[in-house]
DNA sequence: GATTAATAATTACAAGTGTAATATTTTTCT
DNA sequence: AGAAAAATATTACACTTGTAATTATTAATC
C-alpha cells in the first residue's frame, strides 16, 4: 500500500461527513458540515481537494454531478490514527495509557464499569477466535 | 492559564528527554536524544529555543551554562494530548475508542486481562475517593 | 586584552495547514 | 449560440514544522 500522506486536523471532519454519506457532491458535503464547522464552501472545496490529492477520497464524474466517496474506510483510519497516537505518547502501547488515566484518577465510576462491560464481550470474542 | 500553543512531534522528544532529566543544558539533551532521534545538534537546539518561545521550558542561566527545565509536567501534557485525540476522533470520550478496539478484535487476551486488573485497582480508588 | 572556544540566537527553506478569493471550465437557459 | 449559473481548479498567504547552517555573543585561555 503507498502509504497516504497524513490527513489533517480539518480534512479529517470532511472525512467524517463522507463517511456518513456518500457518495456526495460537493454541496451536499457543503451542507453537512454547515453544521459542525464554521467554513466557508471555498474551504471545503479546498479541503476536498486536498483529499483527493492525498488519495483518500476519490470522485466521479456522473453526468452533471461530481460524487465524491472515501476511498479508506473509517475503521481503518481511526486504527492508524490511534496507533500513531499511542506510539507517540504511550510507546506503542495501550494498557500503559489506560493505567495513566486510572492512576489521575480520570475515569469515573460509571466510566469504569462500561469498560468492564466492554472487556467482558472482548473476552468472550477473543476466546472464540482463538478455539 | 494562558493556553500554550501545541507542541509539535519533534519537539514532544526533546521534551521527554528533559522530563528524565532536568535541569540540563544543551549538550546533555543532545546526548540525551543521540540515541533516539537521528537529528544535529542545531536541530535539536532549534527545538529546544522553539519550546522555551512557547513557554513549555524554561531556563536559568546559571554561571557558566543555561540549564533547562520543563515548565509543564508530563503528566498534565500526556492528558492534554489525550483529551485532543479523543475529541478528535471519538468525541472527546474515552469508552467508544475500547469499544472499537474490542470490535476490531484488537486487544488481545493477555491485554484484556491486563487491562482488566486495572480496572480492579481503579475502581478501588475512585470509590475511596467518592467516600 | 585579544584570541579561541562554547553556546545561544538568527536566518533559511521547503512542505503542510487553515482559511479563503479569484479564475476557469462546464452546464443550463433563453 | 451566447449569457448566466454552477462547479471545479488555481492561486494566495501567513503560520507551523522538520531540519539545519550561519552568525553573534559570552566565557575561557593565553
Amino acid at each position: 500500500m503507498p502509504d497516504r500522506p497524513k490527513v489533517s486536523d480539518a480534512e479529517w471532519r470532511v472525512l467524517e461527513a463522507l463517511w456518513e454519506n456518500h457518495p456526495a457532491d460537493a454541496n451536499t458535503i457543503v451542507s453537512a458540515l454547515a453544521s459542525r464547522a464554521d467554513w466557508k464552501p471555498n474551504t471545503i472545496k479546498t479541503l476536498i481537494n486536498r483529499l483527493v490529492k492525498k488519495e483518500v477520497v476519490g470522485f466521479e464524474k456522473q453526468g452533471r454531478a461530481y460524487l465524491y466517496f472515501p476511498l479508506v474506510s473509517r475503521t481503518e483510519s481511526v486504527k492508524k490514527e490511534r496507533q500513531s497516537f499511542l506510539k507517540r505518547f504511550f510507546k506503542g502501547a495501550f494498557t500503559p495509557m489506560v493505567a495513566g488515566m486510572v492512576e489521575n484518577q480520570e475515569l469515573s465510576l460509571e466510566e469504569i464499569r462500561e469498560l468492564r462491560r466492554i472487556l467482558d464481550r472482548a473476552e468472550a470474542g477473543a476466546k472464540e477466535k482463538r478455539r
